[in-house]
DNA sequence: TTTCCACTCCCCAGAAATAGCGAGGGAGTC
DNA sequence: GACTCCCTCGCTATTTCTGGGGAGTGGAAA
């Protein structure tokens, strides 16, 4: 078993490395905005981000945008209408600016008000996504010719993905709140219950399903509920979802 | 602008990076099999394994596990217990299998029953998140001293990400129509009500919440139980919680 | 301009879920 | 042996949800 570094890569340490090994040390929000920026000098490319995409709208991350776009962007609510949150949100690789949709009136807008605010014409952006739902996206931005992009972005994927992967784990460890919770398990015959509701059985299959009679399954059902701290059924459902306790 | 490769990194091709090349390539599942399997011997470990972990219960995959305990899994809905499933399915980064709480009966037993299947006693698994709730995992597993596997998962732990990465990449390709239909998004209010619906509000609460009447909110219900697909509240909660529309 | 979609409001009857009581047996732990 | 937790079953009344109709506005896209 290859337990110690293949011996087909060199154990000298590439300035990648070192930027990368850096970021696994940052102890705060400040220590990955200097990160993100000692990447954008070592790539040489205009701007290089990663931020949260939270449903809530606040946002939270770092990178080389101005303060005034960031805040405009914000204002406006361009998150709803920037063709790049739209096409990282439903693609898994990491997304060409330039093989989205700009045709709508919005998105062109948008991309002119960015080009103002210092944004550049070439960019790729890198979807992340954790748990309970949270999506972030690491984004590479610059100004220059279709061709040098393209082999910018071709080099530099695999780094890429991996360095948003790493930005990711750290805003992670450095908002807690949003970690795994330790909640109280379920019983077996509460998850069992609380999974064929969330696919849509009703009381009554459930207990067929389960072959015990309804009024056991309440019991079951109230108990699960009494657990999570749930009000209801769905409630119920959805934090058990959201823990990880039932998988649907 | 680094337009080329680093000028820090040789050109020289590491074996590891031409098996990446090879999965890059690979047109079909068996491509990806015979991928893995080329991982495997590389590392020297006994068994590596990517599977996409359905909401149905069918696996989607390719690894090296032997059929039967493929089956066995599958048989005995052993996803619902797997504490390595439940682990990544909350987490973030790598997770080792000695980390996990493995405390209770049953995950005991399974980890009983998996090794006389051949399933190491060493792991780390990658938690892969996708598009519309996919959920899938990519596991490394051999049978070996702990320093020895501490030592591996630390120094392959980039590269384990990358090709966790790459495999459900390759996956996504080939199963566009598992993805579930992302032409049927919710509308703004839809998200809204099944948001509250989520949190525990009832039909009444949810209402006044959102400063509209009773009558009007059963109609965005019900159209996303029909976008959904959804049996019925609680059903379509869950689908949209799954398929990432609504975060808790 | 027309056509689509999102958003808002209304009625009614039947089905389903919830709240409040209760009971007993079995397995594992301290 | 006492304790806790899990599994199983019962009753009644009230609240809530669901399914079937219909109708009008405004905005954005084709």
């Amino acid at each position: 078993m290859r337990g110690l570094r293949n011996a087909d890569m060199l154990e000298t340490e590439t300035t990648l490395e070192r930027i990368l090994s850096e970021l696994e040390q940052a102890d705060s929000l400040d220590g990955m905005q200097s990160v993100s920026e000692a990447l954008r000098d070592y790539y040489d490319v205009d701007h290089l981000v990663y931020h949260w995409v939270d449903s809530r709208g606040d946002q939270y991350g770092c990178g080389t945008y101005s303060e005034e776009w960031q805040n405009k962007y914000v204002a406006e609510n361009y998150l709803r209408i920037d063709p790049v949150v739209q096409g990282c949100y439903r693609r898994f690789h990491p997304v060409d600016w330039k093989r989205l949709d700009w045709s709508s009136k919005a998105a062109r807008e948008f991309l002119r008000v960015s080009a103002e605010y210092g944004v550049g014409n070439q960019g790729i952006s890198i979807p992340i996504r954790g748990p309970n739902g949270q999506f972030a996206m690491f984004t590479v931005n610059t100004s220059c010719d279709d061709d040098t992009w393209e082999r910018f972005s071709e080099e530099n994927r695999r780094d890429l993905i991996l360095i948003a992967h790493y930005f990711n784990e750290k805003a992670l460890e450095f908002e807690p709140e949003r970690q795994p919770e330790q909640s109280q398990s379920l019983s077996p015959r509460e998850v069992d219950a609380m999974t064929l509701l969330a696919i849509g059985y009703s009381r009554a299959q459930v207990a067929n399903s389960l072959s015990i009679s309804e009024h056991t399954l309440r019991v079951y059902i109230e108990s699960a509920r009494f657990k999570l701290g749930a009000l209801n059924t769905t409630h119920a459902v959805a934090r058990a979802m959201s823990r990880g306790l039932i998988v649907i």
